[in-house]
DNA sequence: TTGAAAGCGGTACCAG
DNA sequence: CTGGTACCGCTTTCAA
């Protein structure tokens, strides 16, 4: 069933049928009534390849995130889809897990798909990663990684500033010895998350501070807890790098019969829905995922009214809940 | 930048480009290279679109679930994606918010897109839906409703028995007052969960069952135990329809007071990884989304190994953890 | 207000 | 092994 066999059946033109099916010109009433009815009878549904073919476009934007199993991502991802939806936009989601690959990977395929716009939420900062954006004519949107040109806009959190800010929470909470837990995309050199919390060791000399990473699962954080434990029992504090990872880790430390926040105090990072629900409520760092979306549709849909920025940056506050208290030990 | 221009780069025809690309035919292996290299210069992404069009299928599936946020149905998704993946397909998703309307605009976005399978994850059953797929001839796969067809798989959960197992296992633990919290979709006086429980009842006449409904997720969980302990504060046990309200379900217990299990008992259903991880780790009853997944990707993908069944029903087992006691009150 | 026809960017068949 | 070309299903001038 194509728009043929609709318009042979309505005895009309496709051209016609076409312009009906997307009001985009006049047709006279009882034409556009015949056409309707053939459509209905032959349940025609338009070849959405087609269409896109012949537009040069699709409706729809990308969005790749490293991690989709993290309510972080989800959330971002929902905020877009929420936002392109409301004009018109279909959204094509990816996931990476994490891997270069996987992303230069999901980049063509969104490419092929001829994307109008592309949002990569991801942390694989990679030289490939750059090459194969670079020269794409659509408007791209990275998070959190890569510098912004013509076509690139950057939405950045300044994560520096959350976790400074959470150290120094703990800090005037007596805390000195400090476990960090990231996952395996934190660990390297360049990373702000971890950074921070190694470089307060020397703007707080009498801090200690030990590092895990795991995968970025409530597994992973429970494991990361647990090696961080085992290496050094006298930890006061444990530092996550994000909500998820810091449930799995709180779980560990009730299973050693430990109490949340009388001798350890745990931080997350995000607050997700779940750093509530938890139990302790988790002291994080609150990153508006719901502004991160709009933005990033209001930069890959065209629209007259909103001129979006080329790069924004996000100071995020901090969220005192029942996860971290005074170092008893 | 298209086939042509690549053609004119290598000095070959478009359909030899087309050959190269797919490695559909043999090629010599110095104009193979000529094509690569212009490839590479070129930057040259193959339309997807205009692909799916002239083969007149495209190699990727579309999922269709409920509600993205529950985790239960984001594993169902990363499991099918796991298996069409490992056979060179693409998943498509999409998220009804369990609105019947949505689900009918998300199939005919799949259909639109000429997808090569259909999983419909769904509780909201309706009539239009039906009527909507019947008569594509593409394999489809209903989750937990409809009946099989021709084209039509069924995968089902035997939710009574689950139920059952949970609702016997509570009552041999001396719980007589009982509430259950759904969500808007298991309302429908033919939804399995919410009736095993209400039909309990009249199985032990002494016990009393209240009821409420909110949104399926963690704030619509706890919202549902708020107004179940307030209309009657000396229920012992919340069965939750899923293990996602009932983790919003412990939430609101604690903020009064009450202790778990010893004042009130709770139990999920689903089994997702949270279910471990929140505190008191949740008594529940397992469903293998990994299975689900495959067998949708079996049923779903040609392949010549395997003969996938036309129906099939799983029986799911009880998991016992800490969120579930004798009744003390 | 409508129809005819030229693409859009590939694939695949038919020759050579 | 390679080139020419007829589609695939829809949109969009251009004419009527």
């Amino acid at each position: 069933m194509n728009l043929e066999e609709v318009a042979r059946r309505a005895k009309v033109s496709t051209a016609t049928v076409s312009r009906v099916l997307n009001n985009a010109a006049p047709v006279k009433g009882t034409t556009r009534a015949r056409v309707m009815r053939a459509v209905e009878e032959l349940k025609y549904r338009p070849n959405l390849h087609a269409r896109s073919l012949a537009e040069g476009k699709s409706r729809s934007i990308g969005v790749i995130v490293s991690n989709i199993e993290n309510p972080f991502f989800l959330d971002i991802y929902k905020a877009v889809e929420t936002g392109a939806h409301s004009e018109g936009y279909e959204v094509l989601m990816a996931n990476t897990d994490y891997r270069a690959e996987q992303l230069v990977t999901s980049i063509r395929l969104m490419i092929g798909r001829r994307v109008a716009g592309l949002a990569a939420i991801v942390s694989e900062m990679d030289p490939k990663l750059i090459d194969e954006l670079n020269g794409y004519e659509i408007p791209v949107v990275f998070y959190d990684v890569g510098v912004p040109r013509q076509n690139i806009t950057s939405i950045r959190v300044n994560y520096r500033r959350g976790m400074e800010k959470l150290t120094h929470y703990l800090y005037s909470l007596g805390h000195r010895r400090m476990g960090f837990v990231g996952h395996h995309a934190t660990l390297g050199p360049i990373h702000e998350r971890a950074n921070v919390v190694l470089e307060s060791v020397s703007r707080y000399p009498d801090l200690e501070v030990q590092t895990e990473a795991d995968v970025d699962s409530l597994e992973g954080g429970r494991r990361a807890a647990r090696a961080l434990l085992s290496a050094d029992p006298s930890l006061t504090a444990i530092v996550c790098v994000n909500d998820l990872m810091a449930v799995g880790a709180m779980r560990e430390i009730r299973e050693r019969g430990l109490r949340i926040p009388q001798d350890i105090s745990v931080t997350g990072f995000d607050n997700i829905k779940l750093a509530q629900f938890c139990y302790p409520a988790l002291t994080t760092v609150h990153i508006p995922r719901d502004q991160i979306g709009q933005n990033i549709c209001e930069v890959l849909i065209p629209n007259d009214k909103t001129r979006p920025e080329h790069e924004m940056l996000i100071d995020p506050e901090l969220v005192l809940r029942d996860s971290t208290g005074p170092a008893l030990r």
